[in-house]
RNA sequence: UGUCCCGUGGUGUAAUUGGCAACACGUCUGACUCUGGAUCAGAAGAGUGUAGGUUCGAGCCCUACCGGGACAGCCA
């Protein structure tokens, strides 16, 4: 990990000695919704640090809101963490293991005299709170006895009072410049099942409450957080002092956002609910699921959150820092196939017929040692209509009428004629004729061509199912228009669906989840779920660099 | 007009703790190529928000200002 603001802080710790010598993180998700790249980051630098300075990193779910989470989100997330490959061990924790704790915790503070059961309403505790720029005032209650707030508190717990009849608040400063330190709520009573306590509990600790006194009992000493969280450290650091008990150092840094989408959870359940999108897993999604089915490679993920870097400073990085980084990785692993999204049938008329030669592929040439492959060729083949063009633009190197291009690993052809239908006058077929002597590694001619197009023999091809993924907004910053929602720049063509791709006979026994390229397209993945043995469906990760569509659309420009 | 945080090429992150600003992505050339991919070679692009100050010397320290962000949930 390059070097940063938090391993500077850590590295000082480690010189003064402040911990023994320890490095203790924690990832803490709250299971009220799917883990997406933004939560990567995190799980990347608080794993990532404890590897590199020999110490652990917990998993710890924040489950201290029973109306929000759920056991489904619970299992998706370490499912994501397990998949980005990062291990916990046993030390997966959940903030509600240590309610029993927490409570102890509140009554040594009331008994303290530095907490108070306060029976405010919700509405009035707003109104007493202030605001930025005033200070807040004193609630009536505020200054019960110790003993009768002792009393209140055990009834809270016992089930005595009604959801929002009372709460208990940390007794600090109402005219604290800092709003968290205006007696902040430490507990809420919620009647509510929760997904692991059952109906032990219906009183439930906030956040600023719950976090750091668990981050303490697990013993962490470096506790990563997010920027909003800064104005909460003084209360962290309250808490904690209050109990003299293990004071973990809490460290904020800036949350990750990528261009042309969004990170927030509740946004995104919103794409979920309003099915603008199939699921949390829909391949346009920025969630972990959704990168993992649409085929990204964790290690790739990985790679990226390294370089997006960790800093103080709001961050928007480029999407195509993480295509870069998915490209990348998969050009060194994946195999190459031919495949064609878009059939135009093209016949070599001087081909012989009912001729079948097995040319052989290269399977990876940046990786020798994946082999090679043969493919079917024939007399009647699909190559891709773009690769066909009747007036060709300038600095257009593929095929038009009278002009050549090479198959790969075939012949060089040369368009002959043009087959339009009578009624639509659109390209249906060409007639082509093929220079024997330049099949492919034969070195029997010189002949060279500019272009080389990828092609499919129509006998041998399979038909499949394959998904053109785009960015899911058109707008760098769907959220940064105040007048409009976010939902007015989903892009309409994010998703293409192609069902008569033709594609080599091998890729018929792909695997759900198995990665390829398509020469000269891209990168693609047999769908986790809508693939059958035998008939796999292929999601494109990312496409290839493409030169000549920058070109065409500079033309076109001009 | 409160408190806290942040301002370094288009984007993001660095800068051996004070020594003439580097790396990655992106962009643009050119070479090579049976993937217009990859690879290789190269270029453009910031003088570090502004103004002062300390210093032989400041992106790093100090002051003021300007700009951006966070905070008024019984959410996290």
């Amino acid at each position: 990990m390059p070097q940063n603001f938090i391993k500077e802080i850590i590295d000082e710790h480690l010189r003064t000695n402040k911990y023994g010598g320890i490095v203790h993180t924690r990832f803490p998700p709250e299971p009220n919704g799917y883990l997406h790249i933004g939560h990567a980051k995190s799980i990347c630098l608080n794993f990532g640090l404890a590897e590199e300075y020999n110490g652990l990193c917990n998993l710890r779910f924040d489950d201290t809101n029973p109306t929000k989470e759920e056991e489904e989100y619970v299992s998706s997330i370490k499912e994501d963490i397990k998949w980005l490959g990062f291990d916990w061990e046993d030390r997966e924790y959940y903030a509600s293991d240590y309610f029993d704790t927490l409570y102890e915790y509140a009554v040594k503070l009331i008994s303290k005299g530095v907490a108070y059961v306060d029976s405010l309403t919700s509405d009035e505790i707003r109104k007493y709170r202030g605001t930025p720029t005033q200070a807040g005032k004193e609630s009536p209650y505020r200054n019960r006895p110790v003993e009768e707030n002792l009393e209140l508190f055990e009834k809270m717990k016992n089930g005595e009072f009604k959801d929002g009849e009372c709460v208990l608040r940390a007794k600090i400063d109402m005219a604290s410049p800092n709003m968290n330190m205006r007696d902040p709520v430490m507990y809420r009573i919620r009647h509510e099942f929760h997904h692991r306590t059952g109906d032990k509990w219906c009183i439930y600790p906030m956040y600023d409450w719950a976090h750091g006194q668990s981050d303490s009992i697990e013993g962490i000493t470096h506790s990563i957080c997010t920027l909003e969280f800064e104005n909460h450290r003084p209360l962290y650091d309250w808490f904690i002092e209050q109990l003299e008990i293990h004071h973990p150092r809490q460290i904020e840094f800036a949350r990750l956002n990528l261009s042309f989408t969004i990170m927030s959870k509740r946004k995104l359940l919103e794409l979920v609910e309003g099915k603008y999108v199939t699921g949390w897993n829909d391949p346009r999604m920025p969630t972990l699921s959704a990168m993992r089915r649409r085929g990204y490679p964790p290690e790739a993920i990985r790679h990226f959150a390294e370089r997006v870097g960790v800093a103080k400073r709001n961050q928007v990085i480029d999407v195509a820092l993480l295509e870069h980084s998915v490209r990348e990785n998969l050009n060194k692993n994946a195999q190459r196939v031919m495949g064609v999204l878009r059939p135009l049938k093209v016949i070599i008329t001087n081909y012989p017929d009912n001729t079948v030669e097995e040319l052989e592929a290269v399977n990876n040439p940046e990786d020798p040692s994946m082999g090679k492959r043969k493919v079917p060729f024939s007399k009647e083949l699909y190559i891709e209509q773009n690769d066909f063009k009747e007036d060709p633009p300038k600095k257009f190197f593929r095929l038009a009428p009278g002009k050549e291009v090479r198959l790969r690993y075939a012949y060089i052809i040369k368009c002959e004629e043009v087959i339009k239908d009578p009624v639509s006058g659109k390209v249906i077929e060409l007639h082509c004729s093929y220079d024997i002597d330049t099949k492919s590694g034969l070195g029997k001619s010189d002949k060279k061509v500019k272009g080389t197009i990828h092609w499919v023999s129509v006998q041998h091809a399979f038909n499949a199912e394959v998904r053109l993924y785009d960015r899911l907004f058109t707008v760098e910053d769907p959220v940064g228009d105040k007048e409009k929602d976010f939902k007015e720049f989903l892009n309409p063509d994010s998703l293409e669906t192609l069902k008569e791709c033709k594609l080599e006979p091998g890729l018929k026994s792909a695997k759900r989840g198995e990665r390829f390229q398509f020469e000269r397209l891209g990168y693609f993945c047999a769908d986790l779920i809508d693939s059958e043995d035998g008939k796999p469906v292929f999601n494109r990760i990312v496409p290839l660099r493409d030169t000549w569509a920058k070109i065409a659309k500079a033309q076109k420009k001009n």
